[in-house]
DNA sequence: ATCTTATTAACTGTCAACAGTAAGAACGGA
DNA sequence: TCCGTTCTTACTGTTGACAGTTAATAAGAT
């Protein structure tokens, strides 16, 4: 491990806590699929790569347990948890509970600029998706989850935002970096966005909600038939 | 401030991480409304209190801050949250998509004997509240949480689980440490819990979804205008 | 007296070191 | 060769100290 001038030096431009840099870097390594479930996440090893000290990681490592991404065991350490089937069927039922209610939130308060710019979005995904080379995949990143997120940022409700836009979306990101995501469901889903997205400007909370919840359930079918289909073990191999 | 021995010299026997020391700790300041909102957590004095270090402390008070229950700005410390009237709205609207959502699950697929359990937790509940004094309010503690945690852990649903077990309940313990308690729903909330579990007996999941929907609802109801009668300015003055 | 400017105090953020524990490696006996 | 024991190692849990920042207080000028 050779460590440069420029490692040791604490650059002063960065400022914020290095405990959010810590998450941020443990967030980027569940995504990217480094860390897969089984993983322990060693406090000083990450400490070593970000060149801080272990209390912010460490803070960082319990942040992702308290989200429940993590199960730490006194003494042992913390490891990725593994998402099997049940725990993949728990969390689209959250997601469906809590996603169909903001959906009948957001068609009653939201603002009407807001769905304006909920349809522009939805037109913009569009886009990307005839531009791109894979037409039927949602675009790359985060962009499936813009939309939900918006809708959720609709229903004005700050506790199911906490919860869908940071603790179940670490957990989304990392079944998707485990399982990957699904072939040729793009179309389809950006379809039921916009009838959500519609009924939302109907001010038709009932009909949003149920769009909602079929959407979310249209999911899981697709996301648990490609996990029933095969995974690829071959990503569990390398260390962190 | 007298420190004796005993408070110098670590018990031994107490086995178990300093930081599950601190949350309970923490925990029990504000159910007993000694941490009102906008109070500030001080971890050298929480530490000071417990003969700890700072680092548990920061732990636990990070935890929370995890849950939403307090809010941390850097440098400045954390703040117990102010629960507003919109904040209790969005904390009933949760409470009601998870656990109607629970309460459909668990018609579904709890156990028989868990079901026998449920119904004997209702005879007891009644039986307290008829023994005691005040026959009109649940028994004291968190007996009205049995029930619904009972509810929760018959969908076996790990996700909601944790949300409504850990997050949702320490927001309920701070709200009902600032408003008091609804009096006289003592025997209407326990008709109402009796109602759900035939439902879940019978295997009723749409029907046991409805009428917790609605016992959550007629629970919301009841506590906001037990807001709006009035609130106990004097707990705000004390410090911690 | 009032506003501005230093100074001080208190608290958080970060770090390095120490102690304790659990798992694995080396060792010895059968 | 296999099993049990001891030792080593690596990691977490905890601590006390230091640095940086914010807020309050005191001092000074107008």
């Amino acid at each position: 491990m050779t460590d440069t001038i420029a490692d040791r030096v604490p650059v002063l431009v960065e400022r914020g806590l290095l405990a959010d840099k810590a998450t941020e870097h443990i967030r980027g390594l569940i995504t990217a699929g480094r860390l897969c479930p089984g993983d322990r996440l060693n406090e000083v090893e990450i400490a070593a790569e970000l060149s801080i000290s272990r209390g912010p990681v460490r803070e960082a490592v319990r942040r992702f347990a308290s989200a429940g991404l993590v199960v730490s065991e006194p003494n042992l350490g913390s490891r990725v948890i593994d998402i099997d089937a049940a725990a993949v069927r728990g969390l689209y039922e959250v997601r469906e509970a809590l996603e169909s209610m903001a959906a009948r939130l957001a068609a009653e308060r939201m603002q009407s600029r807001d769905k304006k710019a909920l349809l522009e979005m939805l037109d913009q995904h569009a886009l990307a998706m005839c531009g791109s080379a894979a037409t039927d995949t949602y675009p790359a990143g985060s962009s499936d989850w813009d939309f939900h997120l918006a809708v959720l940022k609709g229903s004005d409700n700050a506790v199911a935002w906490r919860i869908c836009g940071n603790e179940l979306r670490d957990m989304f990101n990392l079944l998707r970096a485990r399982h990957g995501r699904v072939p040729g469901r793009g179309k389809v889903a950006l379809q039921e966005h916009r009838q959500v997205a519609e009924a939302i400007l109907d001010q038709d909370g009932d009909l949003a909600a149920v769009l909602m919840s079929r959407h979310i359930r249209n999911s899981y079918r697709n996301q648990i038939t490609l996990m029933s289909a095969g995974v690829p073990e071959d990503r569990r191999k390398e260390k962190i």
